[in-house]
DNA sequence: TACGATGTTGACGCGCTGTCAGGATTTCGC
DNA sequence: GCGAAATCCTGACAGCGCGTCAACATCGTA
């Protein structure tokens, strides 16, 4: 059964849609149930990952909590980590207009990016709908991690606002990638332990994290030139 | 088939032990066996984890390269996760007295101490026989990673003597527990990226990482101060 | 040597995987 | 509107890994 014929049943704004719709309505049947396969899909899969924890969850019980029949899944999805990635970029492509929002409003001044971008990330992590939030609260010892070409993109982008600034204040002697990994890396594991609670205060998180990368990046350059 | 006795058709080494070894073959066959069964699984996990990645093995690919049946297993670990905790467990071991020669070779030197430690880490991660280094080198999106109470154990060796260190140094208004995920984040990412070949220079990774942790803490302190 | 204890073996039932032929629904040309 | 073609949903199926267990082999002991 198609998740539109589903809906129908419990709702019927789907329908009216089709009649009433006064902007365009402009997708065909076919193509609005294939939107809402994948997205029910999706939301089954978040939903199931945050209950299963990644490797506890499979195919089937995702597709089961769906009114779709299991070998549909695979007509959206090669596998469940094709979903996962999915949801992943999905939080990424919300996160993304944070960062670079972090950069517009923070101009020149360093110090203020990095404590506006380590705090959109740490709220980023504990409000965000997102599929690491939920999985972080299993009390599993395993976690998995992934870097998709998504994630590996806004690497990147941070890495070239880290060179700006860098070269901006005169770290030319501050390794680009060096940088870059250590702010990553401090920004992942405060973040771990913000989601389990063994950190409380976000913004004396984000305070610590961006001091931490100013001074440090200030004293390889001085140790560096010595 | 156990393994003693593969050992066997192939060794003679486990046969003399039982009657010529002069110092105590302590052990009675059983005790034997099941050292060498252990260990036998223990080491066709690393090559098949190495292999196949953690996904992507299963308790029977491990169980096969071993002259075992596959029920056998069973008696020695629920599961391939343990035989990877195991392995992980073991790499931890051996990385232990590193960390410890580090902090007495380093005495009061805390920019000494971070130099050794991070190098003897980053030397660790590239050169040792451990499960970690294997498996950075597949190409896959994905990762995992465990937090075994061994692992959980390390960390807090590490921090009481981060704490140590910046208790002689009055970095008190630095949060032990903020300063301590920094530096692993650092030592991670930074490892991560060594393994993957991102980053060549170990003796340069080390050293930045040290500078910029001594940095780093030096100025949170002053900020919170402030 | 004989007997109990301990460990090993591999077949079994179960559940998950990915596929595919058959069927249902939508689209399109008229 | 109507029929054919395209699309894609469905659920059964073969293959495989999982963890278990009754039968069997080996070891320790007297």
């Amino acid at each position: 059964m198609q998740v539109l014929r589903a809906m129908k049943s419990t709702s019927v704004s789907v329908e009216k849609d089709k009649s009433e719709s006064p902007e365009g309505n402009q997708a065909g049947k076919r193509e609005q149930t294939k939107l809402a396969n994948r997205a029910a899909i999706l939301e089954a899969g978040r939903q199931i990952f945050a209950e299963l924890g990644y490797e506890g969850t499979t195919v089937r019980d995702i597709i089961r909590r769906t009114e779709l029949a299991s070998g549909t899944f695979y007509n959206y999805f090669k596998s469940k980590e094709e979903v996962f990635h999915a949801l992943h970029d999905d939080g990424l492509a919300r996160f993304k207009p944070l960062l670079r929002a972090a950069r517009e409003s923070a101009g020149r001044d360093f110090q203020g990016f990095m404590i506006t971008a380590f705090g959109a990330y740490f709220n980023f992590l504990l409000n965000d709908q997102s599929v690491d939030r939920e999985m972080a609260a299993m009390p599993d010892w395993t976690r998995v991690r992934f870097d998709t070409p998504e994630s590996l993109a806004l690497f990147d982008e941070l890495k070239s606002d880290i060179v700006a600034f860098a070269t901006e204040f005169n770290l030319d002697q501050v390794d680009p990638e060096l940088l870059t990994a250590s702010c990553i890396g401090i920004a992942q594991e405060i973040g771990d332990r913000l989601l389990r609670g063994r950190i409380k205060d976000i913004e004396a998180a984000a305070r610590f994290a961006a001091y931490f990368v100013l001074g440090g990046s200030q004293r390889v350059q001085s140790e560096m030139q010595a």
